[in-house]
DNA sequence: GTGAAAGCGCTAACAC
DNA sequence: GTGTTAGCGCTTTCAC
């Protein structure tokens, strides 16, 4: 049968026309309830592609209570950090049968209007960073819609997830201590990010169990440009180690060192953090994290959360925090040694 | 005043009540209309303050007749080349009030059902590359959604953006050529992807204008691995000069290299394309692509074309086509000129 | 300027 | 099994 193009999107009014049955009967076909027979359901099917019938989801929505939709809310999407998480996120949403509404801040003013708006859109909500203040994450806890909190301080009373920071970065403090390294400097801002300020802590730490004293934090972007930046004026008098709050920054440092002919890591030790696949191939020390993995688990846990409201089964589970591995990986960048492994 | 904390999200009845009001003056009090007193107004926002009412998407999307959301999809997020589309999509989305729905098709076998339940979420769709069959872009397009395709081939009616691709690899053979390489090999898979094929057919010619008998392409995934897999076979025998499809397999190929302590670009030459940041510390020559103007020129499109719907305002503006402008980056892996500017 | 009421497209009782 | 119908939360005429 020859169809003309339509110009608008057909409803289960037109379907249940079409195929002769009410609309109620459409909306079970479609759903696969058994409260229809084998012969109504192929009527139906086949009308509704006769008329290239998609649901609207606002109306289904509505009637549902809920969005079969989940948000994530990050700062920015520029560095191949936050992709990762997303797309973690975006797959185990989607094997549970959620779409993805992405939310990047980009450090915009009216990041909490935009925040509340998607919160209003999706059945839970995954935060990262520093991409709203405490007081919008209380607000739409407060509302009951499951929310967790991703490489964040935690909020009372809301699920968190967050990376390993302070005891790896003593590992990679001890680590490099081990080259010989005596005098340090960190390139970040723990003030910015709690995940700066653990790495800053962990850095710290190391040192002074070795009798060293801490160098102050040399406050620095996350990015390329900063770290390049914040290098020129580090670079003059090298210390022995520039440990760099993440790859970014270290891969700016690079290029600065190059620039200048400053050899790494014969004049000076660099390592970043996040394992970025440029790190590999600039031969960085560096922490991979599980970024894929943090989107996961933070769509998981709100699966299970909405399950939870949606049952209205008593009390919801207790408040859940996890602090996933970091793991060092020795490139060159933080000294040669003969023994070691690099890939 | 005190307030307790809400287990559900409050409605506009509620707002309404509280500020002795009806639901229709909460709903323009909230929406900034110059139909209500600056009084009633204050009145409303602080009941809604105090609720913490954020409205229903749902509610108002269904009476609106529009969700304000575009929706995007691509096969993956795993290299940063998608992310970046993925990023100025949003943003330029962002800027004129859409929230932003992604689906990664991941190559899934239901990835057609899945875009279409999006389908049915969304004012406008922006589509990726090979992630479903033009049966499905027709059928989309055919409910009048407005669409556009990404760096995929047109489809009738369709409005598409590319990027260039033959023009710049005749550029980057000519550049090779130039090098004195004349024996030549290409990875990637050009019946994958139409880009793909365009980077072929542009070395292609080149070699043929230049008498050279072009080499069949070595078909190859367009991630690391595959890339460091197809140069196993590959450099046993190294041909002058490797084209590769992407930075990815660039990539891989340079890592396989190294493993073998063939020198590049003194072995043999690599080159890639994409720019991404790890092509930059390989040293990597390739050709830097718009991705992010892709996404911001594809989110620009379809505001319009949703505007035009909207506004059923007689025949729509034709189809538009466009393909942007692309960039050689040269760098060390494809021979070292003296004369050259390496960043 | 404000309120009453009619939908928007769909799901889910409830009736038959 | 299938149909009827009452909402879901919101916007938007239409009265006043």
């Amino acid at each position: 049968m020859e169809m003309k193009a339509l110009s608008k999107a057909s409803t289960i009014y037109e379907v249940a026309q079409r195929a002769g049955v009410s609309i109620a009967t459409v909306s079970r076909a479609l759903r696969d309830s058994d409260l229809v027979t084998a012969d109504t359901r192929a009527k139906v099917r086949a009308a509704a592609a006769e008329l290239r019938f998609t649901p609207n989801r606002s109306g289904r929505s509505l009637a549902e209570g809920r969005h079969a939709a989940n948000g994530i809310v990050f700062p920015d999407l520029v560095g191949p950090y936050y992709a990762e998480v997303v797309l973690g996120y975006e797959e185990a949403a989607a094997a549970v049968g959620s779409s993805v509404l992405i939310l990047a801040t980009h450090g915009r003013a009216d990041a909490a209007a935009a925040v509340q708006e998607l919160a209003g859109r999706v059945d839970g909500l995954a935060i990262m960073g520093q991409t709203v203040g405490d007081d919008v994450v209380r607000d739409i806890a407060a509302t009951g819609l499951p929310l967790v909190l991703l490489a964040r301080d935690p909020v009372p009373g809301v699920d968190t997830i967050r990376t390993r920071n302070e005891r790896t970065a003593g590992q990679l403090t001890e680590h490099l201590l081990g080259h010989g390294h005596r005098g340090f400097a960190f390139l970040g801002d723990p003030a910015g990010s709690p995940d700066v300020a653990g790495r800053y802590t962990g850095l710290a730490a190391a040192l002074r169990r070795h009798g060293l004293i801490p160098p102050a934090p040399v406050p620095c972007g996350l990015d390329l440009d900063s770290g390049e930046r914040a290098a020129r004026g580090l670079l003059t008098r090298p210390p022995d180690a520039v440990v760099c709050a993440n790859d970014e920054i270290a891969l700016g440092v690079h290029l600065a060192a190059e620039r200048r002919r400053i050899h790494i890591p014969g004049d000076v030790a660099v390592t970043g953090w996040d394992d970025l696949m440029a790190a590999r191939f600039a031969h960085l020390t560096t922490v991979a994290q599980p970024m894929r993995e943090l989107g996961t688990v933070a769509a998981r846990w709100l699966h299970r959360r909405i399950g939870e409201r949606a049952a209205r089964t008593g009390r919801p589970t207790a408040v859940r925090r996890r602090v996933l591995p970091t793991q060092l990986v020795v490139r060159r960048s933080c000294g040669t040694h003969p023994s070691e492994v690099h890939r």
